[in-house]
DNA sequence: AGCATTTAGTTTGGCTGTCAAACTATATGT
DNA sequence: ACATATAGTTTGACAGCCAAACTAAATGCT
């Protein structure tokens, strides 16, 4: 018999999968690559930041983001900005554009979030957000 | 002020993402590409099915399916099984070595689940599968 | 039954994403 | 001031991916 626990895990996975797919293919429908929309996602959150920081985030070497970046910048979604403090550092940020962008995406998991949760009270969605909070801050 | 479904959509995204990290992290410690471990974690999920569905669920193409599948195979990880019914059909199934490398990942999952719900009473964790699974019927 | 159409899977060619390693430029430490 | 470390870029090679052409088997139509 399998534990809670297990069960859970498996929901886990569940979770990860679909949310995975709806993802990829909410991606393949914008003509960006999974990577890109990724890296402007991860911007849009944390706002502007080093590219050895975006690399780490997105789970590719610098030497990789360089070239996608430069996508990024040709399609005129995101600026690199020098800092003056370490000339060595490039900050990147979303342009305007990249802000609608990812405001564009976001609205889309929105929905998802919304139709996910469509039968749960009020207060079963706080439960689920502060039980989500404290599982965010173990990984 | 953010809504408390805005909270947790998210909250839903960070968990995707660190998800994700801690995923691509543990297979890279395997030697396995991203697709491979995930066409085993499928098919230890739901059993031996026919390539057609499995290139589906793994979000690929038969085409390259059939590729991947062929180094799964080399690496004695999985099987083809024809069938007799239709013999066009070619079901994939994991061997005793992929059950086992299965296995083996399917307890890492388990750890981190463990890890993300330490602090959690057994009703939150009931309670916490159960939104899950309610969440899972509705993608 | 016989021929056309559909379906499952494979093969091929070309493109894109990726990494490792070499490289440039700047910063830090001794 | 000189060696070492760090941020980012460039380059070369390789793996994953798709679309399209292809093979073989099943289904449908007349």
């Amino acid at each position: 018999m399998k534990s809670t626990k297990e069960k859970l895990n498996h929901a886990f996975i569940e979770f990860y999968e679909k949310f995975s797919a709806w993802e990829l293919d909410s991606v393949k429908n914008s003509g960006l690559s999974l990577t890109l929309v990724h890296a402007v996602e991860i911007l849009g959150a944390f706002g502007a930041m080093p590219m050895k920081k975006l690399a780490e985030k997105v789970g590719v070497t610098t030497g990789t983001l360089t070239v996608q970046v430069d996508k990024l910048v040709d399609a005129g979604l995101v600026q690199r900005i020098p800092q003056q403090t370490d000339r060595r550092s490039i900050f990147v940020g979303l342009s305007e554009k990249g802000r609608a962008l990812f405001a564009e995406h976001d609205n889309l998991h929105l929905q998802l979030t919304t139709q996910l949760t469509a039968s749960f009270s009020d207060k079963e969605i706080s439960q689920l957000l502060s039980l989500f909070d404290r599982m965010n801050t173990k990984f």
